[in-house]
DNA sequence: AACAAACACAACCGCTGTGGG
DNA sequence: GCCCACAGCGGTTGTGTTTGT
């Protein structure tokens, strides 16, 4: 640890705090707050910068801290967080009520990557490591290591299966997706980004095209502003149905010619469980309701193409469906 | 028991964004 | 527009503890 140009000159504590130290800061906080930072010190009687001063308040004091281990449903949210939003730890922590992002951070460093690599999923990418991954050096990849059934990949068809109503999640009128919808209806075409709302995260990678609904978010407790379209704060709850250790659960069964959306295998969600349906035949998504598709997203097509709309066989309800999804990819893709 | 390696956690560093003068 | 102070963030590293040999 090195220690901040200011403390050196000031000649200003460096380390592990002392419980002495401790008790002053907090007490000077619950006493006054605060406020700015850099004369915290001298008002607390502290031989520390304020930048300390403000990392102790933030990861060790603050009273809303939950201290102690990671639930499993707190790593599964992190995995799952980490996979739409990356190494932005603030914005994570942001969504793990009690827990900072110093310690979400040292927690993935220590513990998740290396469970996601012994599963044989890269943790930079969330996709499973194949047996070319393996052999050719990559950065921060884990080259020993192959995943146990990359030689058993086949091409599958992914369904994503939708809660009972998925109106709400999309903050659709409504909608009928009925019947009219097969699995020959032409694919819902998406623009580039992350969308959220209700029980569901979206991600829409830059190819293929993939649906991904995983958990919910809750409320983003940070002070920076989030869009969240013409949907109210209710509609984002804090809720993870997981009740298992996405660690002893997980599978992964690589496929070479589907990348993206094999994350899906290893999602434990309700929104999977007993709604994968594969096929030796091809590659295909299928968005089912309630037994019926509500779209199908076929053939791994560039979600940019202009064309794709043009294939849909349902206007009504694919259009809606289509342009529903651009917005909130739209609007939460601007909020990261 | 002694040592080293691995691990977990706490804290610092450097950078960026923002707001005020 | 520029400079400065400050807050905040992510990456990195130091330190104490645990585990393995």
């Amino acid at each position: 640890m090195g220690r901040h140009s200011c403390c050196y000159k000031q000649k200003l504590r460096k380390g592990l705090w002392s419980p002495e130290e401790d008790e002053k800061l907090l007490n000077h906080i619950t006493h006054h707050g605060h406020g700015c930072w850099s004369s915290v010190p001298k008002l607390a009687g502290l031989q520390r910068c304020g930048k300390s001063c403000r990392l102790r308040w933030i990861n060790y004091l603050r009273p809303d801290l939950k201290r102690g281990a990671f639930s499993p449903e707190e790593e599964n949210l992190i995995v799952e967080l980490h996979s739409v939003l990356g190494n932005r730890w603030s914005q994570i922590a942001s969504r793990l009520p009690g827990r900072t992002d110093n310690e979400i951070k040292n927690l993935w460093n220590s513990s998740i990557k290396k469970k996601l690599k012994q599963r044989g999923i890269d943790p930079n990418t969330h996709k499973p490591i194949t047996e070319a991954d393996n052999n050719k050096p990559t950065r921060g990849s884990n080259n020993d290591h192959k995943s146990p059934s990359s030689s058993a990949a086949t091409n599958q068809d992914f369904f994503l299966e939708r809660p009972s109503d998925f109106s709400d999640y999309f903050g659709f009128q409504k909608l009928n997706f009925n019947s009219n919808l097969t699995p020959e209806s032409s694919l819902c075409s998406m623009v580039p980004g992350q969308f959220s709302l209700g029980n569901m995260v979206g991600s829409v990678f830059q190819t293929p095209v993939c649906v991904k609904p995983s958990i919910s978010l809750p409320p983003d407790n940070s002070s920076s502003t989030v869009s969240r379209g013409d949907h109210t704060a209710s509609n984002w709850e804090f809720q993870t149905n997981n009740t298992s250790n996405f660690f002893e659960n997980s599978v992964t069964k690589p496929n070479p010619n589907f990348e993206e959306v094999k994350w899906s295998e290893y999602l434990n969600t309700p929104f999977f469980n007993g709604s994968t349906v594969q096929s030796q035949s091809s590659q295909q998504i299928y968005i089912k309701s309630e037994g019926e598709y509500l779209a199908k997203v076929s053939n791994i097509t560039d979600p940019w193409s202009q064309s794709q709309n043009e294939n849909l066989s349902t206007p009504e309800a694919s259009d809606v469906f289509s342009k529903d999804l651009q917005r909130m990819a739209v609007s939460f893709g601007q909020s990261l």
